[in-house]
DNA sequence: GTTCCTGCAAATCCTTTGCAAGTTC
DNA sequence: GAACTTGCAAAGGATTTGCAGGAAC
């Protein structure tokens, strides 16, 4: 237990099930387990993907009402990218925004205090209370940009 | 001619038509005129419903297909607020981004060029090259926040 | 006349739901 | 044993596509 680097995650979950009268099942901890070792941003296609390698008898609903579990326990965050539903590990994790390259597909984390005071200010310059914010920005990534490529600019 | 304010907007839509050996349509010019004189950021829905005032014959499947052409001709974009599709008007806008209200569905446009800049900082420093970008901020606006109620605080 | 458009219905994609059988408590 | 979970198949909602008839060039 100690080594499990997710032990934390999973007793959040753990607690969520039980204070919700929920119940423990096999598919559920797998799927968790799976979701933490990722440290990607998943689609729920990739998540049933790799959850299925380890119990090919897990099934799509299944991954799907285990994310909204996830997301409700504060474990999981859903996103969308480029039109693509995606979900990422929520939990202790800084805030942050996401590059997304436009020719590779790639995501790129990124942080940035004084953007997020900016906002702040803004909000409290027309009364707005900020509960939390998505800022993507598309374009093209380093070595996408290095060799450039026909590529259809998308959602910018 | 002079007198409609649209009249840029209109030019560009009949150019794209023309340099792409596309066909002027009665429908496409009453989907346009509609969505000109909006203003708003419109789900296709709401579009569909406004253009049927003007022509109850008019079918979904056109106002999809002419959204499209807008956006290819850079006179609308796409925007997913609150897991919603909406479309606002592109051409010739100052580039903005957006509040949402989680209580009253609201939205409230804003630029800071401080935040564009920053962002440019940011990029510049990890070699990425901006495309463009989605900045969304959901929370409650300065009515709702005043009469506080029992809202599910969305995506943040 | 040829090519493009339109609207309908059908198809598709993604996600949710109903249900009977299996599990957990 | 009661309540919850699961997987399948079916249902849903949003968007796209095939097609026959109609309009634009």
């Amino acid at each position: 237990m100690k080594h499990d680097p997710h032990n934390e995650e999973k007793q959040i979950f753990a607690d969520y099930i039980a204070q919700h009268r929920l119940k423990r099942s096999e598919q559920r901890d797998v799927i968790l387990d799976t979701f933490l070792r990722s440290e990607r941003h998943l689609s729920v296609d990739d998540l049933l993907k790799l959850v299925q390698r380890r119990r090919s008898d897990i099934g799509r609903t299944t991954v799907y009402r285990t994310l909204k579990l996830l997301q409700a326990a504060g474990l999981a965050q859903e996103l969308v990218l480029q039109g693509e539903t995606r979900f990422e590990r929520e939990y202790n994790r800084a805030h942050h925004d996401h590059f997304i390259c436009n020719a590779c597909g790639d995501i790129i984390e990124f942080v940035n205090p004084e953007i997020e005071r900016m906002q702040d200010e803004i909000a409290a310059g027309i009364g707005f209370v900020i509960q939390g914010h998505r800022h993507q920005i598309y374009g093209l990534c380093r070595s996408c940009a290095a060799r450039p490529q026909r590529v259809e600019a998308r959602r910018g």
